[in-house]
RNA sequence: GCGCCCGUAGCUCAACAGGAUAGAGCAUUGGAUUUCUAAUCCAAAUGUUGGGGGUUCGAGUCCCUCCGGGCGUGCCA
């Protein structure tokens, strides 16, 4: 649709500033009813309101110059100034691959960073770490689909002190050897269990003794450190896996010992210090440390970035992080293959394989959690204020509320609430939460049951190759398909749902269009592909079935915009409820007309075209969202 | 205290940069299969968009105010 908005902008443009004298930039909206149009544009209004004009009249004056286009059928002045346009179905069909391109014609950036997932290495995934990395997945596969160049990155705290405090656990609470931690298959379930544990005893002397151990990691001395890890790198494998299932996977894994072991931080003190972005308190409250001023809430403040013991703060290590990631920083990490799909960073030189550099981004899209948004604007007012104002700028914090579970499901879980409050907030340290593979798990067990009732036939391996996509489907579609700043309140039936607007419908509409054009190429012996270079006239149809059928191309045909809104709002749920709409519309037209039985072959080319179309759409829609695609369901 | 977000149908949520008659799913009731997969479709019912005021051709959306809820504001990460 893109390619026709430029075409309607390239003629009206001109036009307006020469008849007004405005340079107005046309605005595009989808009239609410098909009947009323195919495309509405709304610059009459504007431009009424600057020159005081009836925007009917001025709306008037656009009908001649649009309706001599070949594009356009005919114009509608409608309500108070709207011009709603019909486009020419000849033309429109007959040029579709240009109407449904989605690449632009070149990259908006150099490179685009996406960082997302940073599940804390300590212990299993949960639900709230899959929003995280479902939504990160998910805009890295929008901005490739527009054709960016993306950089997927997943970073990882392997020296914090939660990975410290299940140190500490193994060490002094179940007292287990490397050796016996090299032997668990599910160190992920394992550590989940003794998170809660450490967090059980909170008095004075244990945290202490985990502070202990949280600085000898950091000051690299053993056992602790290799049990830090041993652990850090075990449970990164098992959230890899995790992910995986959900077809999720990394470039990078910059990991924040590197950052340590190869002074990242120094190189960025000096710059934050030559450029008296820091300064040495040396009195006061915050005596000792280094500070940046923030101004905000309307008064001058100090936002602590070394502490007074000369540890970095969170927030420290974050500035040099980024300035890593935009390539204003002396410094790089080496790298290894961890495996085949994903490179980890290391600090030491001779292990390092050549050839490959990360990082250098031109803009940064960080998937955090709302609540981390104070930190990551201190950031951002970091790269300013040392005078990287475009780095500043093109730093994204991709904001999302958080997964919390419903009062109900925390106590089916076997949780006791005591609070009135409604939901409950998932927390590693109580244990509360539902762990990403046991929801992935169940979701697949019930998909298969699902399948045996239909297919009591097919092959175990069969079934469990479908029930797999449906389970990963229904999941992703799930956490998409709510805006970012809604709270999920996680209910086991809402989410172990596979019908109405969930991923398998989605899945379900695409298995029926395959079998269709199966069906439709064994039946006729004609190649659907090939089907569409030759269109009948939609004027054949009878009023209601033309309709239909036009007003869903016209629908398919927004898949550009739509993709484009998604981005630039930061919205993918937007897209993921594109795709559910446009699935309506095929399952209505499947369930009101038959392709295989209509013995008219004009009537029947023009309803397969149609669905082919819809198909087309709908596979890059799925591919965009990570829902695999069942061949039969 | 200050800052950000939220309040829409019984429930869970939509509504493009302020656009036309506020839409889906679930649940409820009734219906559709000699016909391309019923994980589907059709129909019915459900609303003072938390209350009040303002801005304008037009407000769920912007501004003010009140009520209710969530989060943040660490020498934690």
């Amino acid at each position: 649709m893109r390619y026709l908005k430029n075409k309607l902008k390239i003629v009206l443009e001109p036009f307006i500033f020469d008849e007004y004298g405005e340079k107005n930039e046309i605005r595009f909206l989808n009239p609410p009813k098909p009947e009323m149009g195919d495309l509405t544009i709304s610059s009459a209004f504007e431009i009424g309101k600057k020159l005081r004009k009836n925007p009917r009249e001025i709306a008037s004056s656009f009908v001649n110059i649009l309706e001599e286009m070949d594009e356009i059928d005919r114009i509608d002045i409608a309500g108070p100034g709207y011009l709603n346009i019909f486009f020419n179905k000849r033309y429109f069909l007959s040029n579709i691959e240009k109407i449904f391109t989605l690449k632009r014609d070149k990259a908006e950036y150099k490179k685009i960073i996406v960082e997302h997932t940073n599940i804390n290495p300590n212990k299993a995934a949960h639900i709230g770490h899959l929003r995280n990395a479902v939504l990160g997945d998910t805009l890295s596969r929008m901005l490739k689909e527009r054709g960016e160049n993306v950089e997927i990155q997943n970073y990882i705290d392997d020296t914090g002190v939660q990975v410290a405090d299940v140190v500490y656990g193994v060490l002094h609470i179940d007292k287990l050897s490397i050796d016996d931690l090299k032997k668990m298959d599910r160190i992920d379930y394992y550590l989940w269990d003794l998170y809660v544990k450490v967090h059980l005893k909170d008095d004075e002397e244990t945290k202490k003794m985990r502070r202990e151990v949280h600085h000898k990691i950091e000051q690299g001395i053993l056992p602790e450190k290799d049990y830090a890890e041993i652990i850090s790198l075990g449970v990164l494998k098992r959230h890899l896996e995790t992910v995986k299932r959900l077809g999720i996977d990394y470039d990078v894994l910059p990991r924040e010992s590197d950052i340590i072991n190869l002074k990242f931080w120094e190189n960025a003190f000096d710059i934050l210090k030559e450029k008296s972005v820091i300064r040495y308190q040396d009195e006061g409250v915050n005596k000792g440390c280094w500070v940046m001023d923030v101004f905000e809430d309307g008064e001058d403040r100090e936002k602590i970035i070394v502490k007074s013991n000369g540890a970095i703060t969170y927030v420290g290590k974050d500035i040099s992080y980024h300035l890593w990631k935009f390539g204003l920083l002396n410094k790089d990490f080496y790298y290894k293959k961890m495996d085949e799909k994903h490179y980890i960073s290391i600090s030491d030189p001779d292990q390092a394989v050549n050839d490959i550099s990360f990082g250098n981004g031109e803009r940064v899209y960080n998937v955090i959690d709302q609540r981390q948004s104070y930190l990551q604007n201190i950031v951002k007012k970091a790269l300013e204020k040392l005078g990287y104002e475009k780095a500043a700028e093109n730093l994204v914090h991709f904001s999302y509320e958080v997964v919390a579970l419903s009062k109900k499901s925390a106590e089916d879980l076997g949780f006791k609430i005591d609070s009135e409050k409604k939901i409950v907030e998932v927390s590693g340290r109580k244990g509360i939460g539902v762990k990403a593979d046991d929801l992935i798990d169940e979701l697949e067990r019930r998909a298969k049951e699902e399948i045996e009732k239909r297919h009591p036939d097919f092959p175990e391996e069969k079934i469990n190759e479908i029930s797999k996509k449906i389970g990963s489907g229904a999941l992703r579609y799930y956490m998409l398909k709510y805006t970012l700043n809604a709270i999920i309140v996680f209910d086991f039936d809402e989410a172990l749902k596979f019908e109405g607007e969930t991923g398998p419908y989605l899945q379900y509409s695409n298995v029926r269009m395959k079998s269709l054009f199966k069906k439709y190429e064994e039946r006729f012996g004609e190649n659907v592909e090939n089907s569409i270079d030759n269109i009948p006239d939609f004027s054949i149809l009878p009023e209601e079935e033309k309709n239909k059928l036009w007003e869903t191309i016209v629908f398919a045909s927004r898949l550009d915009s739509e993709l484009e809104l998604s981005i630039n709002n930061l919205e993918p749920s937007r897209l993921a409820k594109y795709g559910f709409y446009l699935c309506q519309k095929f399952n209505y037209i499947y369930n009101s007309f038959s392709v295989i039985n209509e013995e008219d072959e004009e009537k029947r080319k023009l309803r397969l075209i149609t669905i082919y179309i819809i198909y087309k759409q709908l596979n890059k829609i799925l591919d965009i969202l990570g829902i695999e695609k069942p061949d039969i369901m």
